[in-house]
DNA sequence: TTGTAAGCGTTATCAG
DNA sequence: CTGATAACGCTTACAA
């Protein structure tokens, strides 16, 4: 290579990550290589205003032939821009979270915006400390804080970054904010189950203090209320969204004297737990005791028997929250978007007795998606 | 607030996210807040060098009382670091991803690094594409790219880069590289399957180009070879890692003259979907035929049977992974970590026909993870 | 159409 | 111990 190719540069000793040397080429380097100034080299790669041919060319040829990769760091300083949007997690686990994120990634792919991600968020120093490292990082922010006490932390986040609150209690005082119908899957799954008629019911909890725990459980109760007499007696067991809480409850349904005919689960990891735990003691689902979930993960109708569940759209969840935070919220809705609520589809399968009293929707999630 | 409070930025017209106004508090505000200058409030903030306690105290004040945060993308232009490492995956679905995600995540936070996530890249271009636009904003790179043609780009970015290749064939020209033992698991659950004596086996493999699925079908097929004379006749079924493809090979099974007695497939989904498909033919599983999967997701051990896989903790994949990246490796290695390869663990259950002939490891996979 | 130069918000190197 | 001030790499008025 007969032209200079830039300086090595040796990072410092502090420096954590072990670094040997990097090839560091600025837009001075490819300026001096194209023979013009660097201005002119920002317009041609910027394409931000009319250059001549001849030099947009010998620019574009001295970028390419030293392969100049522009420094993100330097662009966001200049341009108060980041082109980045930061997404805040209570935890990363389960299948909800992964295609909550998947959602992001690919509407932030199209909106040509990188993602920063940071996870296992459960209160509220850690909520603020990771929305203040984000601080010229990111041009705004997801954030999912389902547990009571991040109140504040939201509030001030507020005043640094646009927000879209996903999934929270937060009152958003005009924030933008997107949830599920937690409330209302809960309510319809249980009516359904419910008009089969059943004397005893259980219901398996989430976390305490977990909004969407909190919403399912209003909404199972409310449909309990309504049958009224028809179910009298009314168990609720404490879990915390896990599989293994499951088969602990299913434990605990077994040592009963007066079994439930019918368990609502908060979640399908719970619900499968419990599925598995009761089938191990011969117990039998749905003959014996009906199953419900909520979520409808991947893998909730290949379970045997198959879950009846409320299906949450989370990948759609992750390209909405993107989008609201663009502002782009696409043709179908130009509503002011202070609020929204994604509704959610009851699936009916045979966990819960089957599709009576009225036919229900059934699963099309088998189209084929590569998973791996 | 008597105070200055810093300016309110009303980002340019170009800007994409609706920001209205934004409050900026630099770290100019603090100092004439503190009444000292800037090089010592960044030498309080940063704790990096001595400062009179008065001092110090006036500007922690004047910091808090502004609620200063300070300016990432500013500090990475002198610092040169940007305190965040890239990771750049071909997908996100799936629940390997999101436990490696969740590892990368975990390990990164213990480092107090930032997580810059960047999924769906097929091919050469996107992937070198994406990691142009992380220079300046990521310290180091994490790649997967289990696909063919990526070694290109891989090669490029490793001169912008220290970079930590995952589960990739790249040839690894001295880089950092970690990965599972695809072969070897396969190899060893395939042995053990067959050691209950098979006549007609099958492969249900991965997607074409992969770098996972070649490596399975390799393990496959050394046992198979081994076996010899008892399982004359082989038949290869092509798939795409996703449930649905192995409810399409079920139905491809289940026309042929002479099925097989036995079923490999190349991950779990799709063994899952092929003993859905399977059972609603009728077909017992694993009387009629065994069916093994790979990566034991946790849903492995929930479904009817109960899947034979091989584990693969995809989570200390990315974690490792990280460890690679910044050069702590933690006391356990010491070795040369050029290149690493995550052991797995065959995981027998009764969808092979049972733990013959010798008795093998149980999942100890149900501890009280919170999953949502 | 192009070049010069002033920032952007920090950190780091000097003097004091 | 503290304060000026020069970078860092880039964009963008403003001049030429």
């Amino acid at each position: 290579m007969p032209f200079s190719r830039g300086s090595i540069r040796i990072l410092r000793s502090g420096t954590r990550l072990a670094v040997q040397g990097e090839i560091v080429i600025t837009i001075r380097d490819v300026a001096r290589e194209a023979g013009v100034s660097i201005a002119t080299v920002s317009r041609v790669i910027n394409d931000s205003a009319r250059v001549n041919d001849d030099t947009r060319r010998r620019v574009w040829d001295a970028a390419s032939r030293l392969d100049f990769w522009p420094n993100g760091a330097a662009r966001t300083l200049t341009t108060a821009r980041t082109n980045a949007i930061g997404v805040l997690l209570p935890d990363l686990h389960g299948e909800f979270f992964s295609e909550v994120i998947r959602g992001v990634d690919r509407a932030a792919r199209e909106a040509r915006l990188q993602v920063l991600i940071s996870s296992s968020h459960a209160d509220t120093e850690g909520v603020l400390a990771a929305a203040r490292t984000m601080r010229g990082r990111v041009d705004g922010l997801i954030v999912m804080a389902p547990d009571r006490g991040s109140q504040a932390a939201i509030d001030q986040i507020r005043t640094r970054f646009p927000m879209v609150l996903l999934n929270s209690r937060a009152a958003a005082k005009g924030g933008l904010a997107l949830s599920v119908a937690n409330y209302d899957g809960a309510y319809r799954v249980a009516r359904h189950v419910l008009a089969r008629g059943h004397g005893k019911v259980a219901i398996l909890k989430g976390p305490r203090g977990n909004f969407d725990a909190e919403e399912r459980l209003r909404g199972y109760r409310k449909a309990l209320r309504e049958v009224g007499t028809a179910a009298t007696a009314v168990d609720e067991l404490d879990g915390d969204f896990s599989e293994s809480c499951g088969v602990i409850a299913a434990a605990q349904i077994l040592r009963m004297t007066t079994r439930p005919t019918a368990v609502f689960a908060a979640n399908d990891y719970m619900a499968i737990g419990l599925i598995t735990g009761l089938r191990e003691a011969g117990v039998r689902v749905p003959a014996d005791i009906a199953v419900t979930g909520f979520d409808d993960i991947v893998i909730a109708q290949y379970v045997t028997p198959p879950l009846t569940t409320v299906r949450v759209d989370a990948c759609d969840m992750g390209e909405r929250a993107v989008r609201m935070l663009i502002g782009t919220t696409g043709p179908e809705t130009r509503a002011p978007l202070n609020r929204k609520t994604m509704s959610v589809d009851v699936v009916i399968r045979e966990s819960c007795g089957g599709a009576t009293p009225r036919p229900a929707a059934t699963s099309t999630r088998t189209t084929g998606r590569r998973t791996r």
